[in-house]
This record gives C-alpha cells, structure tokens and sequence, in this order.
DNA sequence: TCCTTTCATCGATATCCGTCGATGTTATAT
DNA sequence: ATATAACATCGACGGATATCGATGAAAGGA
C-alpha cells in the first residue's frame, strides 16, 4: 500500500476541486442518457431544429415506436430535452443550459 | 403517419449536420465510459494531475482493487486515458484530446 | 531463492438496459 | 358513436454491466 508520495491520500490535486459524491452522481446520470447511438443521434436532430416532432423521429430511426418513445422518456428524466403536446402531436426541444452544463463539466 | 410537415422525412436540418452511424455509435460508445460515477470521479482526479497512480486511485475509492482496474480499463478502451508502467507502478494521464472532442459534441 | 507488493485478468453473480408486442389514452376525422 | 392515428406505459426477454474473490504476471526486497 506504499507509494510515491506525489498526491495526497484522498484524490486529487489543488487546482480542480474534488467532486463530492452527489456531484458525479449526476453527472453520470446524465452522461449515461447521452450512452447510446440512438439518444446521441435524436440530441443531434434536435439540435437542427426549435422543435421536432416525435413522429419525425420514429420516421428517422428504424426502431419500434415504443423505443423511441423510451429513449425519449430516458433523456427528458436527465433534463436533456423537454416536450410539449399541441392536439395529436408531441414536440420535443433542447434544454440548452443542461447541455451546456454537461460541456462545462468536461473542461472550461 | 402523417405529420405536420415542418421537417424534411429524414432528420435533422440544414444548420447541423446529421450525424453518421459510426459518429453516433463512437460518441456513444465515449459518453458510455463516462456513465459511471466511479469513471467520472476518476476522470476528476486525472484531471488534477499529470499522472496518477493506481494505487492512489484504489485508495482513494471504496471499492476493491479489481473493480477500479475494470474502470480504468473502460476508460482507455474508450480512449479517454493511457497509461505507462514503470516498475511496479501503473500511472494513468488523460487523453486531452478525446476529451476536448467530447466537447466538440456538446456544441460549440 | 522465496516472499511481498502492484496491477491485470478470469469466472461468477446480481442487476441494469435496449428492444419489442400488447395495451391504454387522447385527439381528430367520418 | 365509431374508427383511426399519435404517443405513452407495461411486461417480458436477451444481452450487457458492476462488483467481487481468486488467480496470474512482473518487479523488488530479504
């Protein structure tokens, strides 16, 4: 259990604050709703547009409508994306603030 | 599956480009290594520092010694960290650049 | 040489996750 | 009222994942 003494016991160093356990917790939360080729890819349509409407993503993807709608379920309970219903349809849109946050978390 | 036709059939719009399937499964794959809180603390304290070494790492969280190499192994697969050995010690640095691409991902 | 330490890998297990079909709900059309 | 369409939820199933103890490989010390 020796070794080089060039870091404190408890990680880490003095220039980039230690994370308390609530902190990673939700960080990996959410980068965890970013974790699938489908969710990255309806994060990225959704980018294009102020709204998309879900039946354009099942159209886009070649996946069963119930999957669609539970990446959907996944990324809107990480507070990624937020939806709205107008009659039939359901819109979906960023939340720009919680991706921003996200990128923050990876480097100024 | 008629839809209010505010967007072409096939996502996403002209300002961002649709992402490729090999785009998407390799952010995926990425963001997937960071969906660990372990991973993340463990990134955090990589970050503090040049190098670190592993027995730092096994000290510093609760969890057993195979465990922690399972994440660090995670963590290089994806590309995030490399690592050297010299003697009998492993020291693991981050990848600045992969997580500078990440970033790239979440918007300029 | 033998023992100890560090780290990686293996094998096992419990849990989590992506996917789908079936079903329910709400709104629109006939 | 009935039918249709869009979307969410439920239940189930197969594959992936986090964790651990045991083991192996490599280096250093007695």
């Amino acid at each position: 259990m020796k070794s080089i003494a060039v870091l404190p016991a408890i990680c880490c160093g003095p220039e980039t604050e230690p994370l308390t356990v609530p902190e990673r917790d939700e960080l990996a939360a959410r980068f965890k709703a970013l974790a699938d080729p489908t969710r990255v890819a309806i994060i990225n349509c959704l980018s294009s547009a102020d709204e998309v409407c879900v039946c354009n993503l099942t159209a886009t993807f070649d996946l069963s409508q119930p999957t669609v709608s539970h990446h959907l379920k996944i990324l809107r309970e990480a507070g990624l994306v937020e939806s709205s219903r107008r009659g039939t349809w359901a819109y979906y849109r960023l939340v720009p603030e919680a991706i921003a946050a996200l990128r923050g978390a990876l480097g100024a």
